[in-house]
DNA sequence: CTAAAACCTGACGCTGACGTCAGAGGCAAG
DNA sequence: CTTGCCTCTGACGTCAGCGTCAGGTTTTAG
């Protein structure tokens, strides 16, 4: 698999998946003349990053759990790594939560018929 | 209440408060000599915008949705903007749901006495 | 065999939410 | 009245995750 078809199968461009590379997430058999090729598993693992990065993960971070991830490989640090991203996540839905109650607060609000508006607030 | 107190108290910068209002999201009185002041309110405020920023919303957008929430203005276009970034936030939720529970999964394997690894991925 | 399409490696550009530094003025305390 | 902290307005710097262009090679289709 070259990179234009992982490219459009896993739903990202070709310069993000060279960039993955550079970063460390993503590696790359090499044919003699430099292009590079991809196992099928690549797409799903591109997937992956593209759902840690879409949880506000930074390329550094992915780094680091991706190996976690894939060899099972399981220090303490490891696993305390894990767990902290996980919890940064878990508060990160809980703000969310909070935003989105107190929109449809607001919206509840310009959609009623004129109640008790400033009650409603609190 | 001075720029610094203001901060101090909403837990930002200095720099962050003009910046809120250089994007028309704060307002200040000026003193004669131009320095700016608050009201009480303002520190409720500046943590709104901070949890809207925190969800993921940009200067645009907030300073868009913000007369919505202030002057009870609604109008069909507001209430779309408002639903349509609730929707938004509903879909980020789901894919922060998604990423932790993938985390969790990991986690447990790692954590796990070396038991069926493979089968409990899927 | 050739032309188009895909790939390569730099390397600069972009956007958003500020950080930071410069240079100058304002304000309460001793 | 001056010392020291706070504030002001520009304006440039930063960082991440790519987009994009340049200039050159490689693979594929006809």
């Amino acid at each position: 698999m070259r990179i234009g078809e992982l490219a459009d199968e896993a739903g990202v461009s070709v310069r993000a998946l060279r960039y993955y590379e550079e970063q460390g997430l993503l590696t790359a058999e090499r044919s003699g003349s430099g292009q590079r090729h991809y196992g099928d598993a690549a797409a799903e693992r591109v997937r992956l990053i593209q759902l840690l990065y879409s949880a506000g993960l930074t390329s550094r971070t992915i780094a680091d759990l991706l190996p976690c991830v894939d060899a099972k490989v399981s220090t303490p640090e490891s696993r305390a790594r894990l767990a902290a991203e996980r919890d940064r996540i878990d508060t990160q839905i809980a703000e969310l939560t909070k935003t989105r109650d107190r929109l449809d607060a607001v919206i509840a609000l310009s959609t009623a018929p004129e109640s008790n508006c400033v009650v409603a607030l609190a």
